[in-house]
DNA sequence: AGTCTTGCATAAGAAAAACTCATCCCTGGG
DNA sequence: CCCAGGGATGAGTTTTTCTTATGCAAGACT
C-alpha cells in the first residue's frame, strides 16, 4: 500500500489554521510568522485546487468542505503522535499489546477475552482496535525479523485479515471469512420480503468503509455481481458509515440491508438479532491470522496468547 | 489542543522502510535516494532518541517498539489521505455528514436513526464516528462563520461532547452526562461481590482512551477520588481498550468493571446487560451538543436532522 | 469622515531542511 | 578471497520553508 500523500506540514498548517480560524494565532502557537502560515495555506489550496478558507476582510472562514474534513484531519494527527508517545513510552506498561479489526475485536476477540482474562490474570492488557489491519495479501515485509532487542518488556501481536503469506512472521490461521448480506428478521419477512437477492432492489443497502477495504471497493457492487444481480440492483445508494460494526447496528435497527463478515456475526444470528435472508456467500481469500515476529513468539506471554486463541478456534 | 509531532516527513519515510524493510526500497517508492532515507531515519531516531532499526549487516530489522506503533501510524497517514480525499471530492455524494463520538453513536444515535431515515428517505446520511469529538468546552474558534458557499451540496453537523460555547455555531443542548462504575450483574453479585467503591480494590478496572480523554487524563482515579477511596483502590492496574466501547463488552463479559457515561448506557442497563453497582456518579462539565455552523444551519437536509434530534431528547 | 489598528497577502532574500553524489564499509554468497 | 548488494557518511546542492518588510483592505475609534 503506496499513499499518496499531501504535503504534510502544509497540513498542520492547516489544521492550527483552522482550529484558531486566524493565521496571526496559528503562527503563533507554531512558532512561525503569520507569513509562513500564509503561504503554507497558499501552497495546499494549489495543490489541492480547492479552496479552503474563504478571506473576508480582516478575518478568514473555512468553507465547508475544508471544516467537514476536519475531525479526520484531527483523527490523523492524533494518531500519529499517539504514535511517536508510543515509542517514546517504550514498555508501554504492558505485557502484550494485540491490534486487530474493530469487528473482529467487538465480534469475535471481547466475548472470549474474558476467559483469557481469568486464565492469565498476571498478563497486563491492551487491546488497540485498528482499522488498518486489513492487508492484499501479504505483508510487504519479506524479510525475517531477527536479533530484536528482547530487553523490551511489550510484546506486539497483530491480527490480520489476509492472504497468510508473512515470512518472518509465525502466522497462525485462525478461521476464513465470507461476506454475506445482514438484516433485521423483521425487515427481512416485512414488506417487501427480502427472499432473494433481487429483491434487494427495493431496499436500503448499507455501506461502509471497512467493508469496502476488505472486499477491495465497491463491496455491494461486487456481492450483487457475485449473487448475478449486479444488473438490477443499484449498489451506489444508501447510507455510508465509518465501520462495519455501525453499519451492523443499523441493520439490526431494521435501517436496511448489510454486508456482514461470517464467522463474526454467527452469534447475532444465533440471538436472532440479525438473520441471513439470502444463501449467497461471497469468499474473499482472505482469512483472520495470528501474526508476530519470530523473535517473540516464544515469550510467555505471547506463547500463551497464541496457545489460548488457537483452542478457541 | 496543540498537537506535538515529530518531523512529519522524517515519519513519513519511516513508515515506508519499515514496510519494506529496506531503505532501498522505501527510497524508490518515495522517489528519492537511499542515502536520503538513510538521513531521515537517523534524523528520527535522534529526534525520539530511540533506535527504531537494528542495523544486522545488510539488512535491517525494526525494534519491538518500532513495530508496535505501526498500525497507529498507518491509521493517521491513512485518516490524513483521507481528510484530503474528501475536500477533493467536494460533495461527498451524501446529502449530510454526521460526525459524532463512537460512544454517543452506537449507543443513542444508530438505534434512532432507523427512525429519521424512514421519515426523511430522501436525505442520504453518512455517518462517521470520530473519537476526536471531545473538546475541553468550547471550539478554539470563537468567530462567527458566514459567508460559506452554499453551492456545496454536502452539510457537516458534528456531536460534540463539551461545555456548548460554540459561538458562530449554532449549538443545541442535547443532554448532559455522567460517570458511573459498571459491571456485569453476574460480576457484582459475585465473590467479592460489589457493593461499594471500595470493593473495586479486588475487582479488575476496565480502562480505555475515550474515558481518557472525557475525563482529561487519569479517569478510574478521578473517579475512585471522588467516590472517597482514591487511596484505597490502586487505579493504575488492568486491560486497556482503545474505544470506550470495548470496555463495555469487555464489562459485559464479566471481564471487570468499566467506566461509562449516562444516559449512553442506560439501554444496558435495562436489558440487564450490565448494571451500575455504586450511587457515585461523577459529573463532568460537559454535555452533548449538536454543533453545526450558523450559515448551513436552514438548509433543509440539516434543519430536518436538527428538528428530529431535538424532538428525541 | 478621517485616522488608526489589525490581520492577511506578497515579494525578495535568508535560513533550514531535504536531497544527491561520491565513496566507504560491512556482510554474505560464489 | 573476492565480489556484489545494501546501508552509512560527508560535502555540496537544491528545494522548501521561513522572515523581514511592506502593501492593502476592513473594522474601530474619535
Amino acid at each position: 500500500m503506496i499513499y499518496r500523500l499531501p504535503p504534510l506540514n502544509a497540513l498542520r498548517v492547516f489544521e492550527a489554521a483552522a482550529r484558531h480560524l486566524s493565521f496571526k494565532d496559528a503562527a503563533s502557537e507554531l512558532s512561525i510568522t503569520q507569513a509562513a502560515v500564509s503561504h503554507q495555506i497558499k501552497s495546499l489550496e494549489e495543490y489541492l485546487g480547492v479552496e479552503l478558507f474563504r478571506r473576508a476582510g480582516r478575518r478568514v472562514q473555512l468553507t465547508e468542505s475544508a471544516r467537514a474534513c476536519l475531525p479526520r484531519l484531527r483523527e490523523g494527527f492524533d494518531s500519529l503522535a499517539a504514535a511517536v508517545e508510543m515509542i517514546r513510552e517504550r514498555a508501554e506498561e504492558a505485557d502484550l499489546l494485540i491490534t486487530a479489526p474493530p469487528v473482529f475485536t467487538a465480534r469475535w476477540l471481547m466475548p472470549r477475552l474474558a476467559d483469557f482474562a481469568r486464565r492469565e490474570p498476571k498478563i497486563e492488557l491492551r487491546v488497540f482496535a485498528s482499522s488498518k489491519m486489513v492487508d492484499a495479501g501479504a505483508l510487504d515485509s519479506p524479510t525475517l525479523v531477527s536479533g530484536l532487542d528482547l530487553r523490551e518488556d511489550a510484546s506486539g501481536v497483530e491480527i490480520h485479515l489476509g492472504g497468510g503469506h508473512y515470512p518472518g512472521y509465525r502466522a497462525d490461521r485462525l478461521f476464513g471469512v465470507s461476506m454475506t448480506a445482514v438484516a433485521s428478521p423483521e425487515l427481512a419477512k416485512g414488506d417487501p420480503p427480502l427472499r432473494e437477492p433481487a429483491d434487494l432492489a427495493h431496499h436500503v443497502l448499507l455501506h461502509d468503509d471497512a467493508m469496502e477495504l476488505v472486499a477491495g471497493g465497491n463491496a455491494w457492487q461486487r456481492w450483487l455481481e457475485n449473487a448475478g444481480v449486479g444488473e438490477r440492483v443499484d449498489a451506489s445508494r444508501g447510507p455510508r458509515f465509518s465501520s462495519n460494526i455501525l453499519s451492523l447496528e443499523a441493520a439490526s435497527q431494521k435501517l436496511g440491508v448489510a454486508l456482514a463478515l461470517r464467522p463474526l456475526v454467527d452469534s447475532d444470528l444465533a440471538s436472532n438479532r440479525l438473520c441471513a435472508p439470502f444463501k449467497t456467500e461471497m469468499k474473499p481469500q482472505a482469512a483472520y491470522y495470528l501474526v508476530c515476529p519470530e523473535v517473540i513468539a516464544d515469550r510467555p506471554a505471547v506463547s500463551a496468547f497464541r496457545k489460548w486463541l488457537l483452542s478457541q478456534v
